[in-house]
DNA sequence: TTCTCTGGTTACTGC
DNA sequence: AACCAGAGAA
């Protein structure tokens, strides 16, 4: 059956998968042996080629398991599976190792890390398990933690190793102080059986350097290795690759330097530049046929990312129509840009298009709450792409955190966090203890909080019945399935108790966060990845957790029923839309300013490319005049730069309109007066202004949460006079935020202010 | 010793 | 939203 549809060799009908490229994209596909770039700009069909070189493969006979293609996010790696599943059957496609770097690292470390001296249970630190670590660490040294922010150090922590380094090699360039914490994290990893996201890249480097036997099995078993995303990997990814290529040099990367953006992850652009120099028998395909988009947008897209010196000057082209021109829509602040994305969408709705056809991408997550606020209001159905990520809700981080603490009970942070979540009585001065104990007797903090004679009687008891808990969990590992040890760790914990027993929106929302992640759980038995034995309930458990920790968000492509897609412009690349537009292009928010470097500009630069580069047909540009700052009060916004070195030709009514208007400097008093006149303006029309009563003031104490609404006014009594602008938090315990004379704003809680409020 | 409340601060992008 | 420090209550 594969045979007739796939053809075979000789003088038969060509394969279905040759069928249709143009002839780079036919080159890359049939180039299997030998180190092969592949340069592929933005909609040139990468995927396509991709798919089909992996079916090319596999019809030659080599066997799926022979093959590792790494993709850049979970979600690539799923469609990527699924495409070859359609072109070569389930049953081929489900031997194939399709993951991303991380998820491959970790499959490899849970079979060969006991040479480095860890255990196979390891568990993974997130960036949150790393700075509570740091912080701990930093607290022990007496480190000033304005001097050394936490975060700076994991920042300092992370790219050495994003380069492969260690403590002794930023030691020059560092104070010691800060060496001596990286040391100290190094060790405590360590000995909570840990490693950081970071880590489960280089522990494999390390692993391959150091024992040539283990190299060898898994050059062996991926002789075939395709890298996408290739302009994106850091040092030590690049180190991995070329390890794992040395041996049999069928390595094919796939990538792009105009769509390099993380390299605030260690992204490491000139692995791609000089991939030719590291294989100089390399073949060199550049794919610079544009499929996707029209003529204009690509146009526009590529005027910006020319401005970037020292980019592989290719030359994207397309055989498409003109099509329409851009559009750019202007709004007064955020609210109304966004409002205007609505009113846009409707038409295109009214026209015929579905919702499913529209996406709009943004910087920063921050932005999608404007958008989702006025899709509610006009009734546009549409759907978050990850956002605050489901994994990294506080209650899903502790019932994992049970969960990961019964597998793995050297986890330190994973005992921190839950050790008195929900409140057990276990308090800073026993932990302590606990601590010093677990010190003294080498053993982890679980063992030491065995011990009988810690503290008072209380303090034991609690102890002891967290004790009896994770072991009780740990036993119920090898008997039950993952969603079943999700429910006992939420009930046995008290954890699901303590929050019904609150009784608030919140704690209903997090009620359900924990049934998702139970239904979640159940899921993965059922979705095991190959090579896994089933059969052994704590490996189903681990791959689980491991899933857990690596993926931002289950991998829910966003589905057909027609909603309209909102996302940031990270998770967008490999995507595309027919109309999308891309918000917020303004200075500081399109570009990010807070690195104003030229390199971080390029980056920027870059981003805009590629959230250009997901339009077909309608390609719609936002920005607003004005806009909130970090609550701080309207500001007025510069346009994008990126707005300037789009041809003004191909926006639409932009060559019509006025000349460019500069935003006053605030250095002449002119203008000052002109702008606040131009904020009262708006001010007014949107929100009226607080004004001082006149005359005595009847006001009265609210009785119930329902005289908070937004408009009222109300007393404080140390602030005074002030408006509610936004109600939030639960209905039973709401918080305000309560705007104060001129701009001042401040958030508390309704409960505790005193406020009274002002009857007009 | 632990818990609770309060106010302040701080936020980019993602495996 | 989440985390922290600090004060005061239990």
């Amino acid at each position: 059956m594969s045979q007739l549809l796939l053809g075979g060799g000789g003088q038969g009908p060509e394969p279905s998968y040759l069928q249709g490229l143009n002839p780079p994209q036919r080159k890359a596909v049939e180039a299997i042996e030998g180190p092969l770039l592949i340069l592929a700009g933005a909609g040139s069909g990468k995927t396509r080629v991709l798919t089909r070189r992996i079916a090319h493969m596999l019809d030659r006979g080599i066997p799926p398991w022979r093959i590792l293609a790494v993709t850049f996010t979970n979600k690539a790696a799923g469609e990527m599976k699924e495409r070859v599943a359609a072109l070569v059957g389930p049953e081929r496609a489900k031997k194939l190792t399709v993951s991303t770097f991380h998820s491959a690292c970790v499959r490899i470390l849970r079979q060969d890390i006991k040479a480095l001296g860890y255990s196979n249970q390891f568990v993974i630190y997130d960036d949150d398990d790393q700075l509570r670590l740091l912080k701990a660490i930093s607290k022990e040294q007496n480190l000033d933690p304005k001097r050394f922010p936490p975060r700076g150090l994991r920042g300092i922590i992370d790219r050495a190793k994003n380069k492969l380094q260690g403590p002794q090699d930023v030691a020059a360039e560092n104070d010691r102080r800060i060496v001596a914490v990286f040391e100290a994290y190094e060790e405590r990893l360590k000995e909570a059986n840990a490693v950081d996201f970071n880590d489960i890249i280089n522990k494999v480097v390390d692993l391959y350097e150091g024992f040539p036997a283990i190299l060898e099995k898994w050059q062996g078993r991926y002789q075939y290795l395709l890298i996408d995303e290739y302009q994106d990997t850091n040092a030590a990814q690049y180190k991995l690759v070329n390890l794992l290529a040395a041996r049999h040099r069928n390595l094919a990367v796939v990538g792009d330097d105009d769509q390099s953006i993380y390299s605030f992850r260690g992204a490491d652009i000139t692995n791609i530049l000089s991939f030719e120099r590291d294989f100089p028998d390399a073949v060199v395909v550049m794919l610079e046929q544009n499929y996707r988009s029209t003529s204009r947008i690509l146009q526009a897209a590529m005027a910006v990312v020319k401005r970037n010196p020292g980019r592989k000057d290719k030359e994207l082209w397309t055989d498409a129509t003109e099509g329409k021109p851009l559009e750019l829509i202007v709004g007064r602040d955020e609210d109304d840009e966004a409002s205007k994305v609505a009113e846009r969408i409707r038409v295109g709705l009214r026209q015929g298009r579905q919702a499913a056809d529209f996406a709009v991408i943004y910087r920063t997550n921050a932005r999608s709450r404007v958008f989702e606020q006025a899709f509610r209001r006009a009734g546009i159905p549409h759907v978050l792409v990850g956002t605050r990520r489901f994994y990294e809700r506080r209650e899903v981080k502790d019932i994992l955190a049970y969960l990961k603490l019964a597998l793995n009970p050297s986890d330190e942070m994973g005992f921190l966090r839950v050790v008195n979540v929900p409140r057990r009585g276990i308090g800073p001065k026993t932990i302590e203890l606990v601590r010093e104990l677990a010190r003294a007797q080498g053993s982890s903090m679980v063992e030491a909080a065995r011990t009988k004679s810690l503290g008072s009687g209380k303090v034991n008891g609690s102890l002891g019945g967290f004790v009896r808990l994770i072991d009780q969990l740990a036993d119920a590992l090898d008997r039950s399935l993952p969603g079943e040890l999700v429910e006992l760790a939420a009930k046995e914990s008290g954890y699901l108790e303590l929050l019904e027993a609150e009784d608030t929106d919140e704690a209903r929302g997090r009620i359900e966060n924990i049934q998702a992640l139970a239904a979640d759980a159940a899921s993965q038995e059922f979705s095991l990845d190959e090579g896994l034995d089933g059969s052994d309930r704590r490996v189903v458990m681990q791959a689980f957790l491991d899933r857990a920790t690596l993926s931002g968000q289950a991998d829910e492509l966003p589905d057909e029923g027609g909603r309209v897609t909102l996302m940031t412009a990270h998770l967008a690349k490999g995507l595309e839309y027919p109309v999308v537009f891309v918000a917020g292009l303004v200075e500081g928010s399109f570009p990010l300013t807070r690195d104003p470097s030229e390199q971080a500009i390029e980056e920027e630069r870059r981003l805009t490319y590629v959230a250009f580069t997901r339009a077909q047909e309608e390609l719609v540009l936002t920005r607003a005049m004005m806009r909130m700052q970090y609550g701080q009060g309207m500001m007025r916004c510069t346009p994008s730069r990126f707005l300037d070195e789009v041809p003004r030709e191909l926006i639409r009514g932009y060559e019509r309109s006025a000349p460019k208007v500069r935003p006053p400097s605030v250095s002449s008093q002119e203008s000052r007066d002109r702008m606040k006149a131009f904020l009262d303006r708006h001010r007014v029309e949107k929100k009226p202004k607080v004004e001082a009563a006149a005359g005595p003031r009847v006001t009265r104490t609210p009785s119930s949460p329902d005289d908070f609404k937004v408009g009222v006014r109300v007393l404080h009594p140390e602030l005074g006079d002030g408006v509610i602008r936004n109600v939030s938090g639960s209905r039973s315990e709401p918080r305000l935020t309560i705007e104060f004379g001129g701009m001042r704003r401040k958030t508390l809680f309704a409960r505790y202010a005193s406020l009274e409020i002002i009857e007009s």
